[in-house]
DNA sequence: TCCTTTTTGGCGCTCGGTGCCATAAAGTAT
DNA sequence: ATACTTTATGGCACCGAGCGCCAAAAAGGA
């Protein structure tokens, strides 16, 4: 009943999702993404290809680590924030503080997004977590405002929120001494320019 | 040398793009995407699977239909408005042109974008699809800023509007009563709100 | 030692997608 | 009519992702 270490029971698993993620990103530094084919990632992780499967639902989701956990992360966010901050600061900020990683796996998530964002298959996949991402998002604001997390609103932001931090990110990604926080801030400000320019 | 009919010479094709689509959509409609297979769609049209893969690099593409040529019409588009129109303005006549269509033709635009855009793999291979919309947009930006397409500005543009473009196509298959054309004009005035307001 | 639990991983299959290539079906020149 | 050229077809074999099935492995507990 404790959330500490429950007694393993049956077989020991194999591996676990870093392992797989290390040597898959080993793999996709040295051939590439579509090179890489998934017997390669289970050879060398020492394990059956099909248990692979059972730990990533595809070889599209292995760079996206465990995603499920940063949006609960997300949630939390939006949680924390008191309600008397406007709709779109709060936004706003939780974007801000979903992409705050430290700064010791800053690296890391460099190399994690320069792969989604520049290989044409992770690219596609990532609609499909995206989608998810902007739920949280939709979610919040349908709260906020008192309506359905799919009325227009509510989806819009959800949208508009995406489309604001990919662009930052790739901003991010072309400029290595940028910080991920102040590219996300300055997209917002040329955003609100681009929009209210004559 | 003139534009009309060129001599076909060699074998002639067995079939064209609009055939293929049509079986795909009826078998689409009846059985759902995913269940439908390319060899399905190949025997209705009455030709081989190979032959298939050669009117549409995947099955992916063919609810997509000849969506370069939608794009030459979108640069023309752009090409079309004066220069001394503000920019933001220019981007949003151009987003609301391109989806413009024929009063007649929108019932089959309906099915067409439900497919897209609610259909998991259709979703996701869409972001492909979406990259070259968004480029027609940079470009058009950059070229009014004197600054590289690849810019984060017009990326930003790009992705933003984007984003302003599937919410209202989301929008507009909730509400079967609403014009597309107008609902595109709604989603600008309601994202001018929402990050205007306090 | 047997039983239960849990994970593994091999096997076989489907389906999208591709390279290869022989062949069909047209026009054209002799 | 025959031969040549051009272009499209479509069969065949192959690859890789992904999945259902299931026997076997590896642990703990009785």
């Amino acid at each position: 009943m404790s959330a500490s270490r429950t007694k393993p029971q049956g077989r020991p698993s194999a591996t676990d999702h870093a392992a797989i993620e290390r040597a898959a990103f080993a793999l996709f530094e040295a051939q590439g993404f579509d090179e890489t084919t998934m017997e390669q990632i289970a050879d060398a992780v020492g394990v059956g290809r099909r248990t692979l499967f059972r730990y990533f639902p595809s070889k599209n989701d292995i760079p996206w680590g465990q995603f499920d956990e940063s949006l609960r992360h997300f949630r939390e966010q939006f949680d924390a924030v008191p309600d008397d901050v406007p709709l779109a600061e709060t936004v706003h900020r939780c974007v801000i503080a979903f992409n705050d990683f430290d700064e010791a796996s800053m690296p890391q998530h460099r190399v994690r997004m320069r792969l989604i964002l520049t290989t044409p298959a992770l690219q596609a996949h990532s609609a499909l977590r995206y989608e998810a991402w902007r739920a949280v998002i939709s979610e919040y604001v349908g709260r906020r405002l008192s309506m359905p997390a799919d009325a227009p609103l509510p989806r819009l932001v959800g949208h508009v929120s995406l489309a604001l931090a990919v662009a930052s990110y790739e901003r991010w990604l072309a400029h290595p001494d940028t910080r991920l926080t102040e590219v996300f801030a300055e997209s917002m400000v040329e955003l609100r320019a681009y929009l209210t320019s004559g």
